[in-house]
Parts: structure tokens; sequence; C-alpha cells
DNA sequence: GGACTGATAGTAATCGATCACTATCTTTTG
DNA sequence: CAAAAGATAGTGATCGATTACTATCAGTCC
């Protein structure tokens, strides 16, 4: 018996394990200097054997990129499903969100790091639509909520949800940098009750879940 | 006539502009994929010749981040002078920052492209330190506030800083994506004007500038 | 004229990618 | 129901390009 020879997983299964390889690297790392040569030696394959499953290397991030898009879009979908309060939604999210970077630390560094780069790549296009979609919605939230009479009438919807997705960016850069992402996870409910009183209607009644 | 002899610059001058051209590359491409050929070409000199004023490539990171380190500061120790309020002056250290990362887009960059590697370079190390005195600068300012009354007593003056300074590089981070640096001056007064609500005493009688 | 600066040319290492070949799995067939 | 045949997955060597870095020679300036 050899020192775990790989028995041979179809192309599906394959391509997954990739994808988990490289998030799991990218945890440790700098995406960028994530090799091919480095990815296939954490799954116990050759360098060569990983482009019988993707075309290049373009092609791996991309597919990285849309299980990460998918995986965090689902889980923020259902941190906020049933619950009918859009103050208390955007909490959800902002925790659930906190709660996926805690538990993938490698994703938002494939997205700083991708959305970075100058180049306009399909994994770039892609982050940069996931985002879009995000900015939306959270607007959505906002704007339900000032007609719920939740937040302030006079609150200016555009900055606020640039400082919603602003300030989980920033957590998250932090933690990094700290190289502690148990970080962000304590210090998120501490900073979003402040982020909260910059844009409730009334202070000093909201008291939360 | 040749495609621009250049003329021989004194050993300091060289490193000097060798620092603006990385800060100037930065601005517009992935830090990290920055080469001392390109270096070269961009201050139309030869790649070779790099090396006879900086020992290594790393060198010259590090000659950039103390570069950064030190006009950052400068800029907002300037933009904080003679100011009495503590509230006023976390504005106006805000929006100095803001500033010099517009003038400077490429800064940000390399700070985050530097401090996201997993190796602990030096040029890392002069990032961390910085990084770690100015939240100390925000702890201070945070406390005076809360001493003068126009803070709330009961904030949670960590929690806070970490928002103000997660909130700057969210909004850098959302420019960069964006690839529009007047986003980022154009939206810091509003997004601001959230977070004081979030932290001060009495909402409804602080409205300044 | 002598020390410094820059150009030219070249090194070893590493990158993504390709290829012929082998191992393994699946399907067909007598 | 096995054994051969075909299809798929993995290996290992290697290619061309690019990287940081260096050795040698020529020009420049006080």
């Amino acid at each position: 018996m050899n020192s775990g020879r790989t028995k041979n997983l179809s192309a599906e299964e394959r391509r997954h394990v990739t994808v988990e390889a490289v998030i799991d690297l990218a945890g440790r790392t700098n995406p960028d200097s994530i090799t091919t040569a480095a990815i296939a030696k954490h799954m116990n394959l050759t360098q060569g054997a990983l482009f019988r499953h993707f075309p290049n290397k373009e092609a791996i991030w991309l597919a990285v990129m849309e299980w990460v898009a998918a995986r965090l879009m689902a889980r923020l979908e259902k941190a906020a499903d049933g619950l009918d309060s859009p103050l208390g939604t955007l909490e959800a999210i902002f925790l659930a969100h906190v709660g996926f970077v805690f538990d993938h630390p490698g994703a938002p560094r494939m997205m700083f790091g991708e959305l970075q780069g100058a180049r306009t790549t399909p994994a770039k296009r892609l982050a940069r639509a996931m985002l879009e979609r995000y900015t939306a919605r959270v607007n959505d939230l906002i704007d339900a909520g000032k007609d719920r009479g939740e937040l302030r009438a006079d609150l200016d919807s555009e900055a606020a949800a640039t400082l919603f997705i602003g300030t989980i960016q920033g957590l998250v850069m932090q933690s990094l940098i700290a190289n502690d992402m148990a970080l962000v996870v304590q210090d998120a409910p501490r900073v979003f009750a402040i982020y909260r009183r910059g844009i409730i209607s009334n202070p000093g009644q909201g008291a939360q879940t």
C-alpha cells in the first residue's frame, strides 16, 4: 500500500473537492499566491491532473466564486426567512454574513483579492454582480424600515446601505489583518448596535432580540 | 534622440522616485502583480538598475510603506490640529483619511494587499504598527468625547473605535471595487453623519458642517 | 580620474499549461 | 457472470514564459 494513493473520483466530485481545497487554502494564505501546484498538493493530486477538469486556472477561480456566492446568498436568505421587521432582518443578515465569514475565512480573502485586481476576469464579474444584488437587497430593507417607522424618515438610504456593507467589509478586513476570525464574531453585535442607533427613528426604544 | 535617456539621479532621489512609481502603479493594478520590471519601466529605467538602490524587492516595499505611514499620519495630525471638540476631531480625521486615500489610491491597495498576506514581512510589521497607533488615537478621542458629554456615556468605546476604522476601510474597499475613488469622497460625509448619530449623546442637536 | 549610476545580458527558480502514458472504473459481450 | 474492450481519471515529465536577482561593461558627474 502506497502512502495514500488517491482513488479515482468522478469529474464532478473532483471539481467540488478542488473548490473546497482552494477555499481552505485561501483561508491561510494570500489567494494570489495559490498556485495550481499548491491546490493539487493540498488535495493529494498531481498538478497536471487539475487541467483535466478545468480548462485553465481562471475557470477554477470562477467555480470557487460561484460556490461562495451561492452559499453566502443561501445563508443570508435563510437567516432572513420568516422575519417580519426590516430592522430585525437587517441585523439577522448582518450576523449571518459574519457567521459565514467565520466559517469560511478564505471566502472574503478571495473576494477582496479578486475584486481588487484591475483586469476584469469572469470571476470578478460574478463577484461584482453578487455585490450589486446584495446592495439592492439592503436598500429595499432600509426603505421598508422607513415605511414601517422603524428607521428615521430623513435617513439617507444610500449612505445607510453603503455603511451597512462597508461595516461588514471593515470588520472582516480587521479580522483578516489580526489573523483572528473569532474577532469579527465577537465584535459584530456590539458594532451593529452602534449602527442601529445611527439609523433608527427613536433611540431608546428599539430594544433588540 | 533616444526615447528618453534618463539623467543620472542621486541615490536618494532615485529611491524617492521609485517609491512614487510604486504607489502610482498600485493605484491601477494589484500590488502583488507589480514586478520590478514594471516599476523600472514606469520610471524609465532598466530593471537591473533598481537593485543598485535597494538590496531586494522587499526593501522597496518597506520604503513604500514608510512613505505611506509618514504621509498619512502627518495629514491626519494636521487635520486634527487646533480642534477642540473630540467629536469634531474624529470627523476631521475621518475626512482627512478619506482625502488621503483619494489622492493616493495605491496606498490602501498596498496596505490591504500587504496585510492580507500570511507571511510576516517587515512591511507588514510596519503597517500593523501604524494601525495600532491609529486605533489607540481613535480610542483616546472617543474617551475624551465621553468625558465632554459629546458622546454617550454608555457607548461601547472599543466597538466604536472598531467601527470608525472599519467604516473607512469598508468605504475604501467599495471604491476600490467600483474603481472610482471619487465615490469615497462623495459618500464619506453622509456615511459619517450616520456614524455620528450612533455615538453622540443627544441626537438632534449636534448638527454641523 | 574615480566613484557612482545605468544598460546589457544572463542566471536559477517558479509559474500555468501540455502531453504521452498508465491506472482505474464502467460497459459490453460470449 | 466473468473477461475483454472502451472510457475516464491520474501520473510524471516537460515546455515556454515570467519572476527576482546578478555579473559585466559603459556612460555620467563632481
